[in-house]
DNA sequence: TACCCACTTTAGAATCGTTCTAATGTACTT
DNA sequence: AAGTACATTAGAACGATTCTAAAGTGGGTA
């Protein structure tokens, strides 16, 4: 998949998502957002995503995805799993989900937020207020 | 605190923990082992341990401290939480629970088990076994 | 007790993911 | 078309952790 295998219709797309998150519209945003963003809910890490472009064809520096991942982070259009502090991993899923992770393969599955049900939680502590709640049942292979 | 500030009985109990759980009981993991297990329940990061044990007077390398917390952690004498990609902490609590994590002072609260009921919980994927469910609660101060 | 051998500790180098630096390139405004 | 603020880049730097290989020690054996 090379850059100008987007049609206008998808740079429009992407280029309105970019923007409405007040993100310049650059051609290495767009291819990544491409990839991101293109087809159903994704899972990648920096490293995937940049092998991932260069299978596609694309030359997009190291520093560059950190720094779009964290853009993006940051724009609200990615979210951050914390399963493993070897590597960061990026969702494309950003609605309130939790995760199964496969340690083995270094491999997340969303897992869907109506599927995990807390019918009890505890009181933050006082002077506290919780900002958000990550579930992650590990998997191994049986 | 110095090493030979430790009774011969704190030094039993320490020696039999450690050969109980199959490591031969030298003076630099008795002095952590009693930093980590002489009183209630801890988290702890490497850097934190290192700092601490050099405050009681005790010169242990950071080399020793790392393989010291990953053989406490393999023979099941401490626990692993994963709420930060930036460092390991360590639990002293190995028994199932979950936790409170304020981002800010990067500070572990355990919750007691009983606080946290997942009523549904999702099937694991086919072909795999679930082996930990972690639930962390992201704390910001008021 | 002295000896031995496997295990442990150590300082420092190496590694790995990630961030920083500062120079070059590009989008958008006028 | 020019200017400026923002993006991208290669490579250096960084911080946590692991590795290396040399010196030290525990605990059994003679």
């Amino acid at each position: 998949m090379k850059f100008n295998a987007l049609t206008s219709e998808q740079i429009d797309r992407l280029s309105g998502k970019l923007r409405a998150a007040g993100l310049r519209s650059t051609r290495p945003r767009l291819a990544l957002a491409h990839l991101l963003f293109g087809a159903g809910n994704r899972h990648v890490t920096a490293e995937s995503l940049h092998e991932e472009a260069r299978n596609a064809g694309l030359s997009v520096s190291q520093a560059t995805i950190y720094n779009t991942l964290n853009q993006f982070l940051s724009a609200g259009l990615l979210s951050e799993v914390i399963v493993d502090h070897a590597r960061s991993y990026f969702d494309t899923n950003v609605t309130e989900h939790h995760h199964f992770f496969i340690e083995d393969e270094a491999r997340l599955i969303d897992i869907p937020h109506d599927e995990v049900v807390l019918s009890s939680l505890p009181d933050a502590p006082s002077g506290y207020d919780p900002t958000g709640v990550d579930v992650v049942i590990r998997l191994d292979r049986r």
